[in-house]
DNA sequence: CGGTTGCGAGAGCACTGCTCTCGTTTCTCA
DNA sequence: TGAGAAACGAGAGCAGTGCTCTCGCAACCG
């Protein structure tokens, strides 16, 4: 997309991949907390005021980290949905939750970074949010397809009760019936509720086989949709 | 429990309460990573090596955080379901997750300290386990009491397909059917997925009506259960 | 070729967690 | 009651952090 000519300007889109890998490398080590700048430049064997020359900061840094991070599990959730088209519902439902998890097993400070706390006085620029959705919006578009492969079917005496359903922007755009985008929110909480749990240690003492007991929860979350 | 004798185990205890309100204030303004030791002795207008006689560091301040956030978000439930007892299950369930709910929004710096990432490098000490399972408990136990009252019974073929569930150190002691555990762990789930949804931004423009989309999603779940 | 711009290095500031030492106070026990 | 031991607060100091500023050098562009 983009031809930089000048050699300054290639050594700087270099420079730039080569600070977000070592931050990558770092954060996998020692996790958002502990990323340094000052480390950073150690292992590019550069100043530390160097990598200002390409970073406003700490946290434009941690900005770029996370808008991949979400761009890569996005990619992952739809890929899964891809490689299952014509699949029956509950297939294609597992192998996207799957991968999340996946996903979330082997980055796990990645996905930290993006599904869990907040870093405080850092708000998420409007850049994050484009890909923030990505994995959201496989999710309802393989809930499009599966309601009109009628696979998933409106409850109707499950309509919406107090009008609140009517305010998600989701329900909205994807002309799905109310109680279906109310399951599918669901199904969503559930799955990010399920990875975090398991990642952030809440099912320690708990659960024991983490593989079969995730299917089993997922399965019943797909039957419920 | 404990009488302190002499003047100094008094003035002990006494200060170390204060560091933990101290630090309890500076951790809703700025969040456990910002977090400062030296911040609280200030505000103590005592040297900052002094807060090392009362605490060996800055974990294990966090340490006395957590397990103190644990048993307040624990006594909350407990007291949700100990106030609606005779009532019928849905009643009951939605108490207990608005209290919840109403902790984590009242107190989201702590509650992000629980069940937000955790801090890497920092191993949750065994201290902590025993208060974290207390809002479990309190959700399993309204389980039982259900099932007793046959608010809530097994559906026989939903029975465990692969024995994953029996895995589950709940199970065997609370010997509630596996169908129904794996309900209750469910919506164990999927009430914490949507609250750190909720308090983390991942329902930013998605939901606008935060309260009564709550009550719906967990009317949904309770009465899946 | 000369001026402008981008860039890297280094010093420096204010801050952090943590350690060590050094008097002082308080407790304990003979 | 008095001497030794234990706990305590204060301060200095170390290594580390994010970030700013200045200063030369290199690359770009008209």
């Amino acid at each position: 997309m983009n031809a930089p000519k000048t050699a300054r300007a290639r050594a700087r889109v270099e420079l730039t991949r080569e600070i977000k890998a070592a931050a990558r490398r770092q954060l996998a080590e020692v996790g958002a907390p502990g990323l340094s700048l000052r480390a950073i430049a150690r292992e590019l064997g550069m100043a530390s005021s160097a990598i200002y020359r390409y970073f406003p900061g700490r946290d434009e840094l941690l900005t770029a980290l996370i808008t991949d991070a979400y761009d890569e599990i996005g990619q992952v959730a739809e890929a899964a949905t891809a490689a299952t088209t014509g699949l029956p519902f509950i297939d294609r439902w597992l192998a996207l939750v799957s991968a999340v998890r996946g996903w979330a097993l082997a980055n796990r400070h990645e996905y930290a970074l993006i599904y869990g706390s907040p870093v405080p006085g850092y708000a998420a620029p409007q850049d994050t949010v484009g890909p923030a959705v990505r994995v959201t919006m496989a999710m309802l578009k393989l809930l499009v397809e599966a309601v009109r492969a009628c696979d998933v079917v409106s409850r109707v005496n499950q309509a919406d009760p107090d009008g609140s359903l009517e305010r998600i922007a989701l329900a909205a755009e994807s002309q799905l019936p109310n109680d279906v985008v109310s399951r599918g929110v669901a199904a969503w909480t559930q799955l990010f509720g399920h990875v975090s749990f398991e990642l952030f240690g809440q099912f320690h003492t708990v659960v024991e086989d983490y593989d079969a007991f995730f299917i089993d929860q997922m399965t019943q979350v797909g039957e419920t949709l």
